[in-house]
DNA sequence: GGGAATATTCCC
DNA sequence: GGGAATATTCCC
């Protein structure tokens, strides 16, 4: 599966559901704890287990940081 | 390190050679068994387990195949 | 946040 | 064996 298609099962991802869910409005991803995130559930789903790649490919995907906190990390899509 | 980088530490790694070893004459390298090699091996130099995706990298860096047997193969560098 | 380099996959 | 697509890294 292409990175949207991972995406998409994260996203449906009981085990991962602590690390990141859509936001309330469904419109955007939320990741809540980028650092546990990134060790615990990245590398069940990419090769790798950076933030920062995620980050990466998210934005190549047409996702942008919405949110300013640094602890949570909210990710919105134009065509939502 | 880059790609030529890991293949020189995993020449260099004592318990990689059952798998891979340069040739007698040093002048190219030999796989002894490729489908153990990339599950035994692989792994612990690339993000990938694939005999193909090694061999991808090989010839981008100008590394193509001499030996015809499926069993062994062996790649040698046209600069040695 | 994204351009470019490199790695990995996919496909001919 | 290599071109092209996609992923990952590196760097600005």
């Amino acid at each position: 599966p292409s990175f949207i298609g991972k995406l998409a099962m994260m996203l449906d991802d009981q085990t991962a559901a602590p690390y990141v869910a859509w936001s309330s409005t469904g419109d955007s991803i939320i990741v809540i704890n980028p650092s546990l995130f990134a060790t615990q559930v990245l590398p069940r789903y990419f090769k790798h287990s950076n933030f920062a790649s995620f980050v990466r490919q998210l934005n190549l995907y047409g996702f942008h940081k919405t949110s300013q906190e640094s602890e949570t990390c909210e990710f919105a899509h134009p065509m939502f």
